[in-house]
DNA sequence: ATGTCGGCATGACGAGCGTCATGTCAAACG
DNA sequence: CGTTTGACATGACGCTCGTCATGCCGACAT
């Protein structure tokens, strides 16, 4: 049998693996701390050896969310461009596969409306993982941008990134609050249809919007 | 005094007031029976001669709060054309001011995320509700749409709203969610200016674009 | 005037939740 | 080898919520 630490480690990386999948399917207080603990194969008892309470679970179950899938959804082929990038984002983002499993999916549009309406605490956890993926959308690509900002990312790069996140959450966030199957495949379309038009404006010629030579 | 029905309808009005208000600033299931009766002047066993159920008072209030703000939305100013209405919606929907009153606010943007996540039937109702302000956006405008579908909307047109909707949603919802008042108005602003991007591709110069002469 | 109806108040029940006190047992340590 | 530590189990407490049974009392019909 391992040791005690090991042990302990273990637990609550079960603890967080279920917290995440169940914040993203049942919503931030959909994660209870008994349902939470009974798929973490313990009992609720225990819960109060890893947290001090529940916020801190809703916390680090959020962190562990999006750190899982951060770098999933971010690299991509090397040698892409800006709207590349951002269209490719879209077009695997506003998908049905997503949208239908959201127990692996993306947090932020799991807990969004939530989130809005929680205490100050969890809204700067929420706003410190947004500005991280944020940045991770604006890293290095094949061409970097004309203007970089003193730290690093154009703010015009920046500003369509945080543009694409909320289509792309609205998107989805509205396609599963949808019933028929037909309503929610074409929301899901037209927003893919919008963020490649956002992100590659039509006729526009500059050297980030041509394919790679 | 008033006759008994008209004293039961202004019941049932303070207690869909009560509802929707409390729908748009706890969630849906933030508008708790006993709460809303409160809020009602009323106790919570009254709540039982109005609606059979929690779902049935969560669906009507959702109706409610949507069918009072949805006229007051999209009346615009006469001889406004396609373009020019997006941009006038996204205008003022992302805005701090929208964003700091979700109690008078899009009921969409409130319960997105917890709508995805309930029965059927609330995602039927969410369903219509959402159609029925697509068709609104998509409402006569100055310029009639050049191809307009048998039943009367433009498909292209209804794609557009649909994008603009969820860019709408995602960016309060995101903007809400966020601790720091500046990163907030980035959020509104950024949707902002892809909103107005979308609605008015660069370069185009057909009649719908122009402004009225 | 008298009886019926129904909106409303009061009170209770059970379920689910967060939280904590207490006990237990195996691992770590001197 | 004996002691201590701490992760975990058990059980209980208080709170909130949805739901319903019961009773009241004013408005309406006859």
């Amino acid at each position: 049998m391992a040791t005690r630490v090991e042990r302990k480690q273990a637990s609550l990386l079960r603890i967080l693996d279920a917290a995440a999948a169940r914040l993203r399917t049942e919503g931030l207080m959909g994660a209870a701390i008994g349902l939470v603990m009974r798929d973490a194969k313990l009992t609720h008892g225990a819960f109060y050896s890893h947290f001090a309470n529940k916020e801190e679970l809703t916390a680090a179950a959020f962190r562990h969310a999006l750190a899982n899938n951060r770098t999933r959804w971010t690299t991509g082929p090397s040698g892409e461009h800006w709207p590349q990038r951002l269209t490719r984002l879209a077009k695997r983002y506003l998908t049905p596969a997503h949208r239908d499993d959201p127990a692996n999916g993306c947090a932020f549009a799991a807990v969004a409306s939530e989130a809005a309406r929680s205490p100050a605490e969890f809204r700067r956890v929420f706003e410190a993982e947004m500005i991280q993926s944020l940045r991770a959308i604006c890293g290095p690509t094949a061409a970097p941008s004309a203007n970089p900002d003193p730290n690093g990312v154009d703010p015009t790069r920046h500003d369509e990134a945080i543009a694409l996140l909320a289509l792309c959450v609205g998107g989805v966030t509205l396609a599963r609050a949808v019933e028929d199957g037909e309503t929610s495949a074409r929301v899901l379309a037209a927003c893919q249809a919008a963020a490649a038009r956002l992100a590659n404006p039509e006729g526009a010629t500059d050297s980030a919007t041509r394919a790679v030579d």
